[in-house]
DNA sequence: GATGAATGAGTCTTCATTCAT
DNA sequence: GATGAATGAAGACTCATTCAT
């Protein structure tokens, strides 16, 4: 992945201009966090994520005042670089392959990685607000759908909805039931056929 | 449905006989857990399940040692129950549609009462073993799949743990996504037409 | 089982019904919850009440679910006792010293205990509510005046709210300057002064 | 009022010379330390004098290693500007009404500005030392005492710890109940006529 | 000297679990 | 067996204080 963690040669305009060594720590503590929660699940304690940044847990709560925040945090990284990732699939890649590629591959990072999906689900019943990042993450997918239609790969008849009822599903899925590789290909065979003309 | 909650007549043989207000508590406690827990997740407190059932919190350690014991009851209750299902459809029905008929009565729940998969995904991490009863779930399940290929409604090539894995996934993207009816219906479509040949 | 339910048999009626022991843990919570907010100010430790109570920190917390709460039965109950003593001085003693007999009363243990005027004082601020029973220890105060007025032991243009700012004040004045008997006295005696015809 | 805030010509002799910038944060940390302790009370954070005197939290730490020393340091200011006060009036004004006017001028300051009375009193138990300033304080006011009883305005017996303990209790009072100016008057006149003869 | 990030002990609060009643 | 009070280990969060920049 291209993006960098810390956004920091491009940090948005209005940010507080971190010191370098906070900014390091703020990547780092978003990093561990990732992890852990990924892990342990959102109930993980946050001085997990203190210890496994290396920092003290004070420095967390500097940097994100409410475990909240920093749950909120990590999920809009997370999307944004999935949003990244479709757009760079959106104008370079093949459009009859480019949405069943980035579906395999979130799929398979969700297996891998237990983070995408297990936060998403996990915590956006407590009240995480995440919704701009997520509408533009589904936008973006939405363009690899449109491009899969005009293509022939995908009937006309599917929505965005449906795609992404199935991508979510399917992320928890192999996120809690851990899919090994094999069976990862077989189930997604059955979705993405069940989504073709 | 016509399994028992509690169990009362057909308990383990070298059991202690419970009596019958324990017998009515313990089924109440199974009862209102499933409520809480689906409602409110897995971190729900155990106060709560108490208060629900018209018990006080000893009454629930009492009958079930842990947490992880109460939590375990309640998922293994659940499975019983789908196995019932399942096997009367395996009896009763049509060999081409009995899959797909417990296939979307199970995600309808999942949207609905916010249970099953709930349980299934968000517990099975902390080590929760009901490992019978799932084996048990999953070959009444098998029976069907089964019955649906020799009746030419699925792919032959389409084996159990896919069957399992799209079921899984679509319960818990269904549970946390809250799929109102039409989306799971077209969500539904999709997967059922990559199962049939 | 013969025993009462509750076990209290003269509790207020609308109380929650507490076990024998439940009852003599709170009294003991409430006693050096008093005893510990008056040396150590409201921003002493809600672990060292419990300490002091011979108690674990949960208990505390069972019988009075936040810190506020604690502070507000504390000063509840005091202000109750306050008024107890008024009215039993409005219904038995001498009109034209009864008033200044509680005064100086009020004062001393003040100035002895540390406690009245400290937690009225520093708490009020922090948002507690005790506007009921404060009402109702005004009212008694001020039956005590009336009755001063009558005997002519008190000037009749005094209202209420001055008797009250002087009561505050010098029992603030006495728990934060620690004044002796003495200085106590020849305090009074000025303000008594200004109080008479 | 003629005290500097910073003291900055009169600084210990042995004191190293401020830069013109340390000595002008000085001076501003001290102001908002004196408002804000006393609109949140002595438990107010650091960290939000720091802030409103538009400094770093570790500039108030250059300067006042503890938030003892801070608040010492407040108290100390404040004694001396109320010294002057009172210096002033000794050698200016009427013997006669001396001072009963600072006596309502200092009720009337705590009440407007909650400040006098709160840090004298909240703090003191924290084992701020501040004996000599104090001292200082108190032997101005014994002037203004003398003259008064000399003018035949205040009793021959009244003696000045009298007068000062009145003085902490009526400014503690106006301060935690927030008197209005018409409730201030007339308390007041209560406590003068028990000073008159 | 000023800055503000990092530290970590301390505080409030929750909750699974135990046990006297 | 049922009750619910007591326990105490965690967890989220705060804040005085230190120190690298």
């Amino acid at each position: 992945m291209l993006s960098t963690v810390d956004g920091s040669f491009m940090s948005s305009p209005e940010a507080p201009a971190l010191r370098a060594d906070a900014r390091r720590n703020r990547a780092r503590i978003l990093e561990s966090g990732a992890a852990v929660f990924a892990e342990r699940g959102a109930s993980a304690s946050t001085e997990e994520v203190a210890a496994r940044a290396g920092v003290a847990i004070g420095t967390v709560f500097r940097h994100f005042p409410t475990k909240k925040d920093l749950l909120q945090a990590i999920i809009k990284d997370l999307l944004e670089r999935l949003t990244d990732e479709v757009n760079a699939l959106a104008s370079e890649g093949d459009p009859a392959t480019a949405l069943f590629t980035f579906f395999g591959r979130m799929v398979r990072e969700a297996a891998e990685k237990k983070t995408v999906a297990d936060l998403l689900a996990a915590d956006m019943g407590a009240g995480i607000q995440v919704a701009g990042p997520v509408q533009t993450l589904q936008e973006a997918i939405g363009t690899l759908l449109t491009g899969a239609r005009h293509a022939g790969a995908v009937r006309e008849d599917v929505r965005l909805d449906e795609v992404l009822a199935l991508l979510t599903a399917t992320c928890q899925g192999a996120l809690s039931a851990g899919w090994d590789p094999d069976l990862r290909r077989r189930t997604l065979a059955i979705v993405f056929d069940g989504l073709r003309p």
